[in-house]
DNA sequence: TCAAAAGTGTTATCCTTACACCCATGT
DNA sequence: ACATGGGTGTAAGGATAACACTTTTGA
């Protein structure tokens, strides 16, 4: 068996925020669906991925990022190759990384979108989402129906069914891998899965991305929903001196629900990741607000919990 | 800037469980430390790399791999080579996969070794392992006052410090990553870390093993860990039929903590996650317990909730 | 003085924890 | 009958969820 040249990608998921609103950091070619940033590995130049990653996102975006995870790697060319497409990558590994869209030149926000736009169902701020039960709740029944075993039907039942999502926000890779499977996403279509709805009529959901950059996504966001709630990440998202209800809108849009004021002050303060300071902000429309700070030191000495979020608003 | 060519290695801890012993699968060469085993992904032969590994698994060891799931992806060259030693792979991927000893052949077995021979410090189940107080808090107490930052010592208390290891069992690899940048085990002797304690006459803690398998080990350990409480994995370890009290046995095994009978078995059933069959087993010594099984049906219709352990013995 | 947002106090409920006892079998 | 492990009921305590109200500013 002969030796075989691989090439490394690296794909980066860049989430920030704005005005309360969730972005993702994503490049536009004319004519061709939104993609996320990627890079090429380099060994030679390189030690490790991350240091790859940090280096050419810097180069590309100007951008600094804070927090970085790995997500996944895959292996599989089959699967979310464009067909007909030179896909250079055998294997892509995916990352979250966390930036301040404040912090950063104006030119590069431009190329920031709101992460709903790609994922729609997950965004219960303001209940549970119409497209839910208008478009995709019916369709995957009439799939799962179609594909008679029962597993399927509970599948969509325990990830779509609920009826004010439990805490089951976590799951955005798999409700985007059903969707897939069923044959909903434009992605599907494309890779030319054989389940696929090729109604021309219904439209595809949400907007798609090149590649499989879209589950590359919804592993982001399903990964940061998660963990918010045991790691302190959320500060990285937010400025030196934040509001706690600035806090609070910045959870929510992560988490994609709605969450109880008094509750939500409760938890922040008993778990002692934040400090107020004597400022205040005036700028808020009503009473000013107390200006905090995230409070590094005294996070490093405790278990570095996160935020338990409460129940709903 | 050239193309070049890197091989991608996969490698697995493959854990299982053999009278309440938890087991992992290694490979011994004579005269060195032992390894996890590890293959080439071929993306001619495979078309992702879970089925890569499920096959050289199966082809190198007779044993058939239940739960798999990918861990981490390192292209971390500097930090865990063997100095000297040719390291063929620039990217490796982990893997977990869970198994069932005693569905598999004799041996195969013989490969099995105690997980806990690696990571003493990480078993709780007779309360704090005595190893910790002897060896590693004097020891990484030295290290971190000599470094100097403050924040050294704060993690050291973090990871080693609580008296009786509230819930923080899955922080396998930060334990192990400290350990490793204090230089208390032999990799990073052998890695040249300019910190390592070189005293010949203080042992390194746990036996060592090639590559940085030992750090994809405490990987695996603490994913394991933390995946119990939200997802039914335990019963991967289990066979078809087994008593409440070997259940039991397992969780504490992995977890590394006792567990509370009672409230374990109200967990248990609360779950929903085990049914009663009619069958009982008499050879435990007092009366015969009553064999479960694993519910898997009713678990696809629930959210598919894990085990919550509650608190200890 | 009113709108708009910040900020606080208190109770009902459920889940977790901890405790002590009974049951069925083999020897 | 007794040793051994299997199996259960219940009350105390703490965390969560849900409630309504007061405060401070700008217009």
């Amino acid at each position: 068996m002969t030796e075989r040249a691989i090439s490394i990608g690296l794909t980066a998921a860049i989430i920030a925020m704005r005005e309360n609103v969730p972005l993702i950091l994503t490049q536009h070619e004319a004519g061709k669906a939104a993609a996320l940033p990627s890079g090429q590995f380099n060994p030679l130049l390189h030690r490790t991925f991350e240091i790859g990653l940090r280096d050419w996102v810097s180069e590309q975006t100007d951008m600094r990022l804070g927090y970085v995870e790995q997500l996944y790697t895959f292996g599989d060319r089959g699967r979310h190759a464009m067909p007909g497409d030179v896909d250079p990558h055998v294997v892509s590994v995916g990352y979250l990384a966390l930036t301040q869209a404040e912090a950063n030149p104006p030119q590069t926000q431009a190329d920031f979108a709101e992460i709903y736009l790609f994922l729609p169902w997950e965004d219960w701020r303001n209940g549970r989402p119409a497209i839910i039960d208008e478009q995709i709740l019916p369709r995957l029944q009439g799939w799962a129906k179609k594909q008679g075993a029962s597993g399927k039907s509970d599948r969509v039942q325990r990830l779509f069914g609920s009826a004010s999502g439990g805490s089951d926000e976590e799951f955005v890779l798999e409700r985007y891998e059903l969707l897939y499977e069923a044959g909903l996403v434009e992605e599907a279509r494309r890779d030319g899965r054989e389940n696929a709805q090729s109604d021309t009529i219904t439209p595809a959901l949400g907007q798609s991305m090149q590649f499989d950059h879209r589950r590359i996504l919804a592993t982001a966001l399903g990964r940061l929903r998660a963990k918010l709630k045991y790691r302190p990440v959320i500060f990285e998202l937010m400025p030196e001196l934040f509001t706690l209800t600035a806090l609070q809108r910045t959870v929510e849009a992560i988490s994609g629900r709605a969450l109880h004021k008094q509750n939500f002050r409760r938890l922040v303060s008993a778990s002692h990741a934040v400090e107020e300071t004597n400022a205040v902000l005036t700028t808020t429309g009503g009473r000013p607000a107390s200006l905090y700070r995230f409070a590094r030191e005294v996070i490093d000495l405790r278990a570095a919990v996160g935020l338990r979020l409460g129940r709903r608003g």
